[in-house]
DNA sequence: CAACTATATAACTAACCAGTGGAATAGTCA
DNA sequence: TGACTATTCCACTGGTTAGTTATATAGTTG
C-alpha cells in the first residue's frame, strides 16, 4: 500500500469489505463456493427469502464478486473473484484464534479459582 | 471452512469484515500500520474530527483489532491483529486488478473506435 | 486548588441498508 | 395463446451507524 491513501481509494476498499459484512451474503458466497448454483438452489440452501436472496445476488454481481449465467428459466451464479475465498479463510482463522484465546482465558480463570479455593 | 456455517458464525465473520467496511476506520488502520500513534496524531494524519476518530478507535479496540496503551495524558494505539494487513493487501490487490481491467476495457473500446473510424 | 490539555462520552441528525410482501417480467410448455 | 414457473423490481419499515457539537473525565503543571 502507498503511504497515503486518498479517500476515494479508501472508499473502494471499504466497499469491497462491506460486500462481505452481511451474514446473508456470506451464506450465499459459502453456498457458491461449492459450485455454480441457480437462485432457487441458493434460496433452499441458505434458508433465506427469495426476494432477499435475489437482491443480495444482484449486489454481489454488481460488485463483480460473482458472475451471472442465464440458462432458460434459471439464472446461475458462480464465484467470479477467487480472492473471496482467501479473505474468508483468513477471517475464519482469526475467529478460530479468538475462540481459542477465549477458551484459554476461561480455563485460566477456573484454574485460579481452584487454587484460591485450596489456599 | 465447514460445509455448513451456522448463522452465529456467519455473524462473527460479518462483524470482522464490517470493522473494515468504513473509510475512516481504514484510514486509521493505515495510519497505525506505520507504527504506534496517539489519538492526536491519528486525528492529524487522517484529517478526521477528534470525536469521530475517538469513537472509531474504541470500536476497533473493542473488536480486538487494535490495542490501547495509556501513557500519562496520551493514549497510544497500535495494530493488535496482524491479519488486518493481510486482508488489506488482498483487497488492494483485487482493486488494482479491477482498475487494470477497467483500463484495458477502455483501451479496447478506443482501439475499436479507431478501427471502425478507419473502416 | 486552578488552569490547561488529551481523550472519551452523550445526544442528536441524516443516511444507509436489510428484510418483506406483492407486482412485474421473461422464459417454458401445453 | 394461456397457464405456469423462475427471477427481478418496487415500495415500505425498522434498525444500525457515521458524523457533529457540546460536555465530561482524567492527567499535568503552576
Amino acid at each position: 500500500m502507498p503511504p497515503h491513501l486518498t479517500d476515494d481509494v479508501l472508499e473502494l476498499m471499504a466497499g469491497k469489505f462491506r460486500m462481505l459484512s452481511d451474514p446473508t451474503r456470506l451464506a450465499i458466497l459459502r453456498c457458491l463456493m461449492a459450485g455454480e448454483r441457480n437462485v432457487g438452489q441458493v434460496v433452499a440452501e441458505t434458508g433465506r427469502g427469495q426476494a432477499n436472496v435475489s437482491k443480495h445476488l444482484r449486489m454481489l454481481a454488481d460488485a463483480g464478486l460473482i458472475r451471472r449465467r442465464k440458462a432458460g428459466l434459471q439464472v446461475y451464479y458462480a464465484i467470479a473473484d477467487p480472492l473471496i475465498e482467501k479473505l474468508c479463510h483468513l477471517v475464519c482463522d482469526t475467529i478460530q484464534a479468538d475462540l481459542s484465546r477465549e477458551v484459554e482465558r476461561k480455563q485460566a480463570m477456573l484454574s485460579e479459582w481452584r487454587i484460591a479455593d485450596r489456599g
